[in-house]
DNA sequence: CTTGAAATGAGATGCGTTCCTCATTTAAGG
DNA sequence: CCTTAAATGAGGAACGCATCTCATTTCAAG
């Protein structure tokens, strides 16, 4: 019993293969009845078209885009890379994928770099940028040119995006609430941080985090976010403030970017073995610190599936193809310093009594 | 620019197709010299067959079985369900995938249900079965006779197998080991339970466990690991005596399976509401318990990546091309009640204060 | 230099599609 | 009933590769 071809769907529905061809690639030149006499055929052999042999024949490549934020960054580095090790799959699928980077601070550079691309060679985008109505509408024309469209890390939730790829930060912050509750002991002060609180993934965590604490955790006192707007004097300034105003602090939960300066801060004021920090994204200066134990958790997802997904995800999108979702659902991953993933060896350790 | 062809391997070596191919596919006929020509014309050009394109002209299909403990069980009934939503793969890439279910108690029934794989039609098989030297011996002569052979969850660490798809128990015990430290604010007494420690699994998780309990936590006092045997009445009767004699008892920790009746029993001493419970495998069951604050946290591996994964890298072995480390490496997961997969609303939570 | 086996080349065919072209049939309009 | 446009059929070429056959070349041994 093998797989039905394009034949047995023309045997089967008492028409030619030039038919069948019509029908399946949405051709003009046939009649009502005869649609539905193919489709019948479909159904019944259980047909599904050879993606690979189909894109043999048109010779087609996907042609993607992942629209990044640019500067220097440890975690679009990860990305990157993360991307990079997809290789192998992009050239056995046909993919070709390259990367543009974008001024993230700049809702308008975000709108030049999307209005820029080539919509007649691509076939779909993947984008990780703050959300503006002015970049919403750049997606809506990006989907009118016939592109697929996926959002990455933080989603444009009312644009016109295929599909989002990311966590949902509302939960995310509620798992970094309910760990900073346990790890605490349920007392005590929590600092809350920031780069900026305009950025929906900020306020969503911050919502999540405040939710949990709230309805199980009432104990704890979660103080006012902190806003850095990545200024490095300013974290060092009023992260060495409130440590010495707050002798109760007992956390401290960094929901943006600039985990390392705020770390080294936290170290100078002395307090930094005693407090439980809790922090997002697995880059390469957060897995030395949970090895250091100065990070208690990082709440994080697991950029190399994101890669993949993505990849998938446009893939799907272009060939019509159903899409998993429980396949393509990212999960919120806690790390600890015994489970940081690709340190299968133990040894190495810095050990400190926590007790 | 395209991707080179055997065309042009033939045109840059200066040899004709047919070689090209007997070089390629390993055919015999061709001197030394020619050889190191053709090979050198893929290193320069970069060549790497389409293996899409190949399997279309030999008609290829990969036959691969799982071989699954039988009996009912929420795991592999979850490693199940997982392996048959990689359906749309599993036809996209010409895959044909069958389960077989074998006794995992009887190492007798598990060598013979081994022996009895059609090795002729077969092309390659992934055991998640108990190790023991008979079978050690069964997977050395599937692997004698062609197949590829992958272990799933629990390893076979001395056998020919070309591939183990799973967590580090070991590393998973340490994280357990963690989590309950500070789950438990350091002190009290620890109850260890597994069905069996004859089980490698348990006993790696266990030398994970006190390693990083004696290194970084030495006040809490874990007790030695109690056997249940798989017997429902054995569990309850160890379990109510240890809960009763233990007034210190701050956590227990499961390594095996029998977790439901393991939750029961301790619900039945009334003492369940101040423990810390953590646990494997994250079934339904035990997604429930998380819910209802019953169980602290799950230490987990993504059964359905462990399956998209021992299909990728069984392919990948038969089509002898390299395997991606880093990306078939599973992640130990750490499950809290805010981070279960799939569970985006909030809603429906039966609120608990912990504190 | 001849012989014969080994090495190599040339070419055809098919895998499941797409995308053509050109003929033939069908159905509706006058 | 004839005309005409639309619908359908028949078939070929290509995509990148595997596999096979048969002819030709090469090279060492005799």
């Amino acid at each position: 019993m093998n797989r039905p071809t394009v034949r047995d769907i023309a045997r089967e529905a008492g028409v030619s293969l030039a038919t069948v061809d019509r029908v399946l690639n949405g051709r003009p030149g046939v009649r009502e009845p005869t649609i539905a006499k193919v489709h019948d055929a479909v159904r019944l052999l259980g047909y599904v078209r050879d993606t690979y042999a189909a894109n043999l024949a048109r010779k087609r490549q996907y042609r993607f885009v992942f629209v990044l934020p640019e500067g220097p960054s440890e975690f679009t580095d990860m990305l990157r890379s993360a991307l990079s090790e997809t290789r192998a799959t992009q050239i056995a699928d046909r993919m070709l994928v390259e990367t543009v980077t974008t001024s993230a601070h700049d809702p308008h550079a975000v709108v030049r770099t999307l209005k820029a691309l080539d919509t007649t060679e691509l076939c779909g985008v993947a984008v990780m940028v703050p959300e503006t109505p002015q970049v919403r509408d750049a997606v809506a024309r990006l989907k009118n040119d016939g592109l697929a469209v996926v959002t990455l890390i933080s989603d444009l939730p009312h644009s016109e995006r295929d599909y989002f790829i990311g966590i949902n930060s509302v939960a995310a912050g509620r798992t970094a609430g309910q760990l900073m509750s346990r790890f605490t002991r349920f007392s005590g002060d929590i600092l809350v941080v920031t780069n900026s609180m305009r950025s929906r993934d900020s306020q969503e965590r911050r919502l999540g985090f405040d939710a949990v604490i709230k309805q199980d955790f009432p104990s704890l006192n979660v103080l006012p976010s902190v806003e850095s707007f990545d200024d490095p004097t300013r974290i060092d300034e009023v992260i060495g403030r409130i440590v010495a105003n707050r002798p109760r602090l007992a956390g401290v939960y960094s929901m943006g970017t600039g985990n390392t300066r705020i770390l080294s801060a936290l170290r100078r004021s002395g307090r930094l073995r005693d407090l439980v920090v809790i922090v997002h994204e697995l880059t390469p200066a957060m897995r030395r610190a949970l090895l250091n134990n100065e990070v208690a958790a990082v709440i994080t997802q697991n950029v190399s599936h994101l890669a993949q997904s993505a990849l998938r995800v446009l893939r799907s999108l272009n060939d019509e193809v159903p899409i998993s979702e429980a396949q393509e659902r990212l999960r919120i991953e806690i790390v600890l310093r015994e489970n940081i993933p690709g340190m299968c060896c133990p040894q190495a350790r810095n050990p400190k009594s926590l007790t």
